[in-house]
Order: structure tokens, then C-alpha cells, then sequence
DNA sequence: AACTATTAATAAAG
DNA sequence: TCTTTATTAATAGTT
């Protein structure tokens, strides 16, 4: 990928060597930027140059990476020989990372990932699985949406009794009204000034209350879910 | 550098994640080794995959990087302090945990505990979510079981055709027989003792081979998966 | 550093 | 995983 193929074997020319450090070097901390990102993995990268000065990338820290590297190869534990309390909790990381990690190869394969290398059988499990949860997420919903349709019957009931309540008060006042008026046309007929005169409203009102119950009860509450 | 530019992010699908992180991972280690030997660098490159996997390069070893790193940054940072030790690694923990419930609550779920305190929302994610896993699993289960029978049609046809071969081969040493036959009572006629002479094979052979495929390929290959 | 002709890496597909 | 191929990205040599 130049003017020219190269031999991979040490560049004799310190100029160039140098020149082409600097290029490689940083093309090859940014391809392992790239592939931390992309792949979701955690990169560590040391570079001492010839003149034993260190370039460095971890997409986490390079401390982290040291120490899960060592954890791994579990070789330098005990040369360190940390404090016991350090390596309590260097444990508990292990054990941690382990519990993670099967936990997350599990997930995986609930979301549909990872299914190459699982058998018929695993994948009938996996299916049955996925099923009943599939059943008991729908009645869950469902049972949330009937709730809710319930409840909303029950208050709805609620108003319709109220306002039956404040139709029978209605009626009672517009009959008293109406007494009221009668009584008082009665006594002061002759004082009156005409037709003019202004009409009670229970008298004047047309409007039929016929009081039909409104339905809110859907007929299929749980149909669409 | 692909049939098509691609944008530097988590790939999603975790196949072509999967992929593209061997072909990376080989990519960058083997830049890693040419920096080395073209510049005469030390180099050391640890990738831990998302599987927690370690593939790791060096040109001198890991733990030689290792521990010139550290003792080059021990000179810049004085020795950390075991208290800052235990603290990163309970850090460390702290935030393994917090994952892991993460991931726990989130599996519960997926396994169709826990579903209080969802909304109808939520429970809708989820099932959507279940539904394509669902998809996913069954389409795999399919093409795992349509691959079998391919194969077993596959094998099954080159037995036809070796069958074929076998026929055609015993037809011709039959007609062969045949020939041979005639001639031999054509030309001994007189010395033959009677009826009781043993009839050869292919001319007492009254099957018929008919030669029909047997078809092996199943009607409905996936009913009932 | 910048430029560009080439090679190398790799994305997508099989 | 391995191969192949079309394309992009890296970089060797040059200015």
C-alpha cells in the first residue's frame, strides 16, 4: 500500500525508520480504536519505540487491561504479592467477570443472538422458552389494559349514580319552582306588567332527560393486544 | 476498505460483529508485528473479544511489556499506593455489580419474571422483542433441519445414480451371460443331459428393475417446527 | 508535512 | 471459518 511493496525486516535507514514509525504507529492506534468500538472488545496496545520512548491506546485504561490480562494469566498474582485485602477483591472481580459473562452469553441467545452452535434441541428449549414468556408478557399486558378498562367502568358507574342522584334534586327543585310560581302569580296576579314577565327556567326548559345509563363498557376490551 | 465505507460504531448484528472482529483482530496484530520488526519497536497489543476471550501479541513478551510499562510509569507516578489499589479494584466491583443486576433484572424479564412495574409499553417492547427472538430461533431451527435433508437428498441421490451404474453394469454382464449361454449350447447341443441343466442367472433372473427414483425429499420438510 | 501511485486491508457475499 | 471480489484505506516513495 505505497509507491511500492516493502519486505517487513528492519528499515536500515534511521530517517525512514523513524518516518515510518510515526506513520504505522499511528495507523496502528487507530485501527485498534476501530476494532475496540466496532467489536464491543477492550484493546490494550504498548509501543516502545527503538528509542524507548512509549506510545500507548487502551479504549478502557491500560491499567485495566494490565490487570485483567494478569487476572487471566494469573501468573504475576503472585509475584506481586499484593496485600491480602487487594486480592480479596481481585477475586471478587474474577468470580464477577465469570457471572457476567455467562449471564451475558445467555442474554445473547434470548435476543436471538448467538444461536450458531446450538443443537435442534437447544433451539426447541430456547423456542418453548421464548414462548411462554411470550404468553405471560401478553396476559400481563392484558391484564393491565382489563384493569384499567375496569376501573374506569367502576368510576364511570360511579358518575352515573351521581348524576341520577342530581337528577332526582333537579326535579324536585324545578317542582318547587314551579309551586313557587304558581303561588306567586296567584296572590299578585294583577300586578304583573304582561306577558313580559320572566318564566322560570324549569318551566322553560324543553330539554328531555332521559337519563339511558352511556355504555362505556368496551364490547371486546382486549381484542388488538 | 470493503465493498462499502463503513461507519466507526458498535456493529449491532452480532454476526458480521463477529466477523469483522477476526478479520481485525488478525489485521491489527499483524500490523503490530511489522511495526515491530520494520522500526525495531517493542510491542504489546492484549484484545480481550466481548466474549471476554484474550488474544494477545507481543514481539518480546507480554509480561516484559508489562513490567517496562509499569516501571515506566511507577517512575511518573511513584508507586501506587495500596490504598488507591484497593480502591480501584473495588471500584472494579462496584461497577461489575451494577452490570450484573443490570443484566439480571433484564434476563428476569426476558424469562417473563418480574413483569410489575412495566408498562403496557414496556410489556409491548418485550413482546415485539420476543416475537423476533421467537422468529430468530425458529428460522434457525428450520434451516438447520431443511440443511440435514438437503444433505440427506444429496447423499441420496448419488446413491440413485451409483445404483444406476450398478444396473447398467449388470445388465451388460448379464447380456454378456446371455451370449455366452447360446454359444455354449449352440456348440455342445448334443451333450447337454436334459431339462435339469442350471439355467444361468441372468436368464432365470425374472425381476424387473425398473429403475424409478425413490423420491426421498419429504412433501412438507418443515411442518410442525 | 503533503501528495499520490500503489499495495494492503477488508466489507460483503458465497 | 475460508474464499473471492470490489472497494476503501493505508502508506512508500517523492516533493
Amino acid at each position: 500500500m505505497g509507491r511500492g511493496k516493502i519486505v517487513i525486516q528492519k528499515i536500515n535507514n534511521s530517517t525512514s525508520r523513524q518516518v515510518t514509525f510515526s506513520k504505522r504507529r499511528k495507523g496502528l492506534i487507530k485501527k485498534a480504536k476501530e476494532l475496540s468500538i466496532l467489536c464491543d472488545a477492550e484493546v490494550g496496545l504498548a509501543i516502545f519505540s527503538s528509542t524507548a520512548k512509549l506510545y500507548e491506546f487502551s479504549n478502557t485504561s491500560m491499567k485495566a487491561v494490565i490487570e485483567r490480562y494478569n487476572q487471566l494469566k494469573e501468573e504475576n498474582e503472585q509475584l506481586l504479592n499484593p496485600p491480602s485485602e487487594v486480592k480479596f477483591w481481585q477475586r471478587e472481580v474474577a468470580v464477577l467477570r465469570q457471572q457476567l459473562q455467562t449471564l451475558q452469553e445467555n442474554h445473547r441467545r434470548l435476543m436471538g443472538e448467538q444461536l450458531y452452535g446450538l443443537s435442534v434441541k437447544d433451539l426447541q428449549n430456547l423456542e418453548n422458552q421464548l414462548e411462554m414468556t411470550l404468553r405471560g408478557v401478553r396476559l400481563k399486558k392484558e391484564q393491565i389494559l382489563t384493569d384499567e378498562i375496569q376501573e374506569l367502568n367502576r368510576k364511570g358507574h360511579l358518575i352515573q349514580l351521581e348524576n341520577l342522584e342530581l337528577n332526582k334534586k333537579l326535579n324536585l327543585i324545578r317542582q318547587e319552582n314551579i309551586e313557587l310560581y304558581r303561588k306567586a302569580y296567584s296572590t299578585k296576579d294583577e300586578n304583573e306588567e304582561g306577558g313580559n314577565a320572566s318564566i322560570p327556567y324549569a318551566l322553560n326548559n324543553e330539554e328531555e332527560d332521559s337519563h339511558v345509563p352511556i355504555h362505556l363498557q368496551l364490547s371486546q376490551p382486549d381484542q388488538n393486544l
